[in-house]
DNA sequence: AACTAAACGAGACGGTACGTCATGTCTTGCC
DNA sequence: GGCAAGACATGACGTACCGTCTCGTTTAGTT
């Protein structure tokens, strides 16, 4: 995945410095929490990361690239844990992204990344490659885990196997943001568990037929 | 729900002008199209409304309550259709609002809003009167009228059935939008039929739980 | 002469300010004694005249034309002064336009806007109506009062007149000119003399040949 | 006169390359030519040298130092020509003069470094030794040759000569760029011719008096 | 029919941020 | 050490919108 401006091809000259690139994807973090996407300035962020203006454009072209990148490396720490069920796995992957959509610099720059793609297909790719699949990974592998501890029985057919899988990540990942950011109501343990419930009866009755 | 600044008690004067507003809105909306939520400027949105930019910044408070107000406009043609069966009736409303998901303004303005609502409650609040608990009524017909059909059984208890609701309502909505703003696949009739089919077993399995 | 750029004509909004033109020319004229003409930068004359910059650039196109009127505004003040001979007048102008040339603002603006002009047409039309027409008046109006007084004969040849006074214009201030910015030498009263005396001993012989 | 900056004392290392020079000069004539002296850069001028950056500022201070430095080689090219008489030498210089500020290079840069130099005493003390005393030896030659001559008596007294010559020095450049440069006529043997004749009656009638 | 008060268009205004450009310095690796 | 390449901090550029303001001009509904 490249979203970063790439450097010209090594003939010569002074190298980048590697610690700005940091420097500024934490500051833009913090940007966002203080002041929200659309009062974010890339020079208010150069200025936080000690970094002049020209460097910033020198590696991101514009606003929604870089919050990308910034909020990217947050969804590097969500992972599957194992709580020792299919049911339980659920819940924490549920609690876990909730918590990363509670930090406020997640949810003000998930949205408005995503309403800026929609008039703009390569920053779609981007948002998709870099941030959502990483989730999407989750739902395969506690699949895979549910299958090993017989919970699930393995899928025959690829093809539906993958639908079904984009299925329910639509609706793990969907349901979750909406609550979270539309209804504005806490994803707490009983709603996990409730919506687990409700997601693993759908699937063991959408099992039962023909897709 | 009042968005709209009120004018002043009318003790006398020129009264405002009321075919500006459709003007405002249906500009808006055609800005949102072209130029999407971060490039849509209100001093371009009063130039193709033929209006002054005071006459706008009277009658609005800012960008986000203009788009929101004509955004709402859209969700008022939202309805529950009488397909014959709950089934029916889930994939026809999933559609409908994947439909108007479909529209470029629609999809563009809701996304934008809610990232700016984030950090700015009174507009939360506003979003949530204006459009989404147009959707949300239409949960609660739908479960009424498969009640009288006799598909669901009477909920005796208020606070289960309100919970219930809810998490049906941010199962549909956030799964639709997931799936068509983020996944960016389309919501077509299989894919309808096979989300029914989830929720609706997901459902059954619930209830027969103690929740 | 027109070098401002005009408002539009008058159908209606709010009329310029004309008390912002006299306090920005007023802090260009500051500015430039201060900074000189490359550090002159046109957003420290905006601030100095408690102006925005976007002000400034409704009125003049750049730092060029503004400058002109700025320098322009010093030049009113040149008048021919009566000192009751041809060459009493004569040294009294060029003692004027020196000490005019010896204002740091004239000076550093006068020979940079020139420059400038080289390679700028209407640039350099804009500073020769509005800064050295002004003084041509002054040759024109030396040798009427000369004629006068008789000290002068009239010349019957329009065209020959035409030549003469260009070329004597050339000359006075062509030398001034030289002496104070480039030769960097006081123009005092005892170089004023002198200057005198070769130029009028050079009318003097220029007319007794057929021009 | 030393302009460029020195290469430190020979203690080893790899030589300055001598051709740069004359590609860095001849590139900044050109540019300017092209750009007038506000838009040149001395980017521009490494580019076209091909040359980096710091080869160019290892070598000159700044812009003004650069420049001087391109044009005072033009200066080089001027001589006194001996055309029989002082009327005709005078008529020659001039029009030798005239042709030098008439390239576009020369025009342009000599009176920005001027302006520059009017806030900047190193740079008059630099202009003046590259190129104004360039100019003011042709006078002194001129009226050396005419003693020669017989045309002019030998000057008794050097104070008085030296008054003399800055005088006729001034009046001669000073009109000549005046014409060139401000008034942007031509200076043609026509023109030559009547303020030779102006320039030489003065300079008897001054004479004929005590200074 | 005249009065009155607000709406309206136009556009100037003080701000703020934009994204680009030039300056002069620096860092790196090759000669 | 010179040199080409290019990153860097700095700071001005000229533009675009913001939201407010000041005009002169409608446009009702009173009186």
């Amino acid at each position: 995945m490249q979203s970063r401006i790439p450097p010209p091809a090594r003939t010569g000259g002074r190298p980048r410095n590697a610690a700005a690139d940091a420097a500024i994807l934490e500051s833009t973090r913090q940007a966002l929490v203080e002041l929200g996407w659309s009062k974010l300035t890339l020079g208010d962020v150069a200025t936080r990361a000690g970094v002049a203006k020209t460097t910033l454009y020198r590696r991101w072209a514009g606003k929604s690239e870089l919050v990308v990148d910034a909020v990217a490396e947050l969804f590097d720490e969500l992972e599957l844990p194992d709580r020792g069920s299919l049911a339980a796995d659920i819940e924490g992957v549920v609690l876990q992204f909730a918590a990363l959509l509670g930090r406020p610099e997640t949810k003000t720059a998930l949205m408005a990344v995503v309403a800026e793609s929609t008039s703009d297909e390569p920053l779609r790719e981007r948002i998709r490659t870099s941030i959502v699949d990483r989730q999407k990974r989750l739902v395969l592998a506690g699949r895979k885990r549910a299958q090993e501890r017989g919970e699930l029985p393995p899928e025959p057919d690829p093809t539906a196997a993958g639908l079904t899988a984009d299925l329910i990540f639509d609706v793990i990942a969907g349901a979750v943001v909406h609550r979270a950011l539309v209804s504005a109501e806490p994803v707490d343990e009983d709603w996990a568990r409730r919506f687990t419930l409700l997601l693993l009866g759908g699937l063991a009755a959408a099992a039962a037929q023909t897709w």
